[in-house]
DNA sequence: GTCCAGGTTTTTA
DNA sequence: TAAAAACATGGA
């Protein structure tokens, strides 16, 4: 990964296996706003950021110093992985993962701020993309701080664990409401302690996850996948459900377990935008 | 008006 | 134990 420091930010070139937009709308997180000419607007662990790519591929990380770059965003877009290496396992194994990564080769697993992914996909639950990014947008306007112009922080775990379900009610999250403020309190207490449910196995650390009222096997999944980077954890929404049923009758590669969840994101974003890949054939 | 949305909990049989 | 129903909200 060369990146090098221009007077408006940093560039990165050559960077194979990147696509922003794809990245950033394959519905794997809810801050990032397009607005327009392939640049996104975004904030994360506190930092806001503009970010562009052009039809080069080029990538633009726009008024951020050469520290900041290294120290979080180079983390934060999971720069220094190989993706080519892991698409070529996973297309090995089935066809319809091969026609996945190629569809969107550039898609990434970002590595999200661990708490806010556990909220947002509390947030998710029986709910559809465009209105868990409002109901996120109004939680961080109302809750977090303001950071850059129409830029806000996601609330910190202590503002979140004293409100109540009436505090919430602006951001119209409906039922989810007392499943959120479950959430922000045990992780304020440190009765659920995400650094260290990281260090469990997989089959623990979801069971701990578990221990939240609102947080059952999927949104476990997708907390460790997005917040904790456990390539290992595989979120099974009603898409992939539904893609394991129709291609994996016989269950999903035991292969590719290390890096199921990058499967299942590929697959994903995949199956979404051609449904109709899903239906079976008439007889 | 009905249906559905990156599910989970609660109720019912 | 397993299958329905309920849960808030808002766009299609």
């Amino acid at each position: 990964m060369e990146y090098r420091v221009t007077g408006s930010g940093v560039a990165v070139r050559g960077l194979e296996d990147f696509s922003l937009n794809d990245t950033l709308t394959c519905g794997q997180c809810f801050r990032w706003r397009n607005i327009g000419k392939g640049t996104f607007q975004g904030v994360a662990f506190g930092r806001p950021l503009t970010i562009s790519q052009d039809s080069t591929g080029s990538i633009i990380f726009h008024g951020i110093s050469e520290e900041e770059f290294l120290s979080m965003w180079r983390e934060y877009f999971d720069l220094d992985f190989d993706y080519g290496a892991a698409k070529r396992k996973i297309s090995e194994h089935s066809s319809v993962l091969k026609d996945a990564c190629t569809f969107a080769p550039g898609i990434r697993i970002l590595r999200q701020e661990p708490f806010e992914a556990l909220c947002s996909f509390i947030l998710s639950q029986n709910n559809n993309i465009p209105r868990i990014e409002g109901i996120v947008r109004r939680l961080c306007e109302c809750f977090g701080e303001e950071i850059g112009e129409g830029q806000w922080s996601f609330p910190n775990v202590e503002r979140l664990s004293l409100l109540s379900e009436d505090d919430l009610a602006p951001i119209r999250c409906g039922f989810r409401a007392k499943y959120l403020l479950d959430a922000a309190r045990k992780v304020a207490r440190g009765e659920i302690d995400l650094a260290e449910i990281d260090k469990l196995p997989l089959d623990e650390a979801r069971n701990a996850l578990m221990q939240i009222h609102g947080v059952g096997p999927k949104v476990a999944d997708c907390t460790l996948l997005y917040g904790l980077h456990r390539l290992d954890a595989f979120p099974q929404d009603v898409w992939i459900k539904r893609a394991v049923e129709v291609f994996f009758p016989e269950g999903f590669p035991s292969v590719l377990e290390p890096i199921a969840g990058l499967a299942q994101q590929y697959l994903f974003h995949y199956c979404r935008k051609n449904p109709d890949v899903l239906v079976l054939p008439e007889e």
